[in-house]
DNA sequence: GTCTATAGTAAGATAGAC
DNA sequence: GTCTATCTTACTATAGAC
């Protein structure tokens, strides 16, 4: 095993995740990524070859496997159905930072057109949560149609509460909707 | 009078507002803006001349005025609340192409830092149409703080439904939202 | 692995003819 | 009001020293 590297890579990874987050994919510049990682621009290059492109990907897949250990995992672990909402709402609360950053989805699916280099994973990533979602919705008695679309739902107030919260510059929509996730719906 | 333009206001607006929609504010350069157009360069600089900048905000303008003429109109026209929700899902299924164009206030949000240029004049249209709907929802009998919540939870929705249906390539997550927003809620 | 320095390119914006 | 041509700047990306 080399050298470790003066930053070390989940590091990095954290400081590039939170720039695109904040500005969107095209209006963060790779100097700005460089200043908020604490390396000059070549350093940058030398751990992603491909350039921005793959600093987003990377970032992404991070954010993917995240999710899934923390997110995915809490829905899937023992329980009620209701404390795993409750579990699943505590890790998107810490993911959101309590609703002041946005979201990769929406971010790396903006800057583009029609497709983008991230469509495939993206979607990916928002079936697999809300999946989980739905199974634990039909594990608390909901139908299969009704969880799936309840599912939809919430994955979509979800991300809208970060752009209401933006917005509006308070974080309450976010934590209203986190509140609201931890509940069975009644129907 | 002057000599009418080759090229009216309304449809330079139009193309311009579809242009920003589809690929955000960064991602849209001047010449992809000129060609959408149909215009060079120049003379979209002649018509803005505060430039790209100017451009977001005068499609934003047009945006309010369109949204406040149709959306919130259809929401204070008579009628009972459950027709003037109606009236507003029918209106936001046109600004929003029945869920094919995102919107301007995820967009125009999403690509600057903390503070952009365009926060005091998205955060005054998003309160308007959530002030707008929780009018509608204290007529059908909820309370004034419950009415408040409900409206930005459905605003919520709509903004993320639109996120969801980007991502999944299915304008059926934004339907079902606009669906849900013709009820009045049950509590 | 990080740096300084620099290509090469595309962006926003302008000048001036018609 | 629209155009062609150009300016200036900022960006992505690379080269090569340490």
């Amino acid at each position: 095993m080399a050298r470790p590297a003066l930053i070390e890579d989940d590091e990095l990874l954290s400081k590039l995740s939170q720039t695109f987050r904040e500005t969107g994919y095209e209006a963060a510049s790779v100097a700005a990524l460089a200043s908020a990682a604490g390396l000059q621009k070549a350093s940058l290059y030398h751990r992603f070859p491909g350039g921005k492109e793959q600093m987003a990907r990377d970032v992404l897949t991070a954010a993917e496997i995240w999710l899934t250990e923390n997110v995915i995992a809490a829905l899937k672990a023992d329980g009620t159905p209701r404390q795993r909402l409750a579990g699943m709402a505590d890790a998107l609360n810490v993911f959101y930072s309590g609703g002041k950053l946005s979201c990769l989805l929406n971010v790396l699916s903006t800057d583009f057109g029609k497709v983008g280099p991230f469509t495939e994973q993206l979607r990916g990533l928002m079936q697999s949560l809300i999946s989980a979602i739905a199974a634990t919705l039909e594990d608390a008695g909901l139908e299969s149609d009704e969880a799936q679309a309840k599912a939809e739902q919430r994955v979509s107030e979800l991300q809208g509460s970060l752009i209401v919260s933006r917005v509006l510059e308070t974080t309450a929509p976010f934590e209203q909707c986190l509140n609201r996730m931890k509940e069975v719906p009644c129907g």
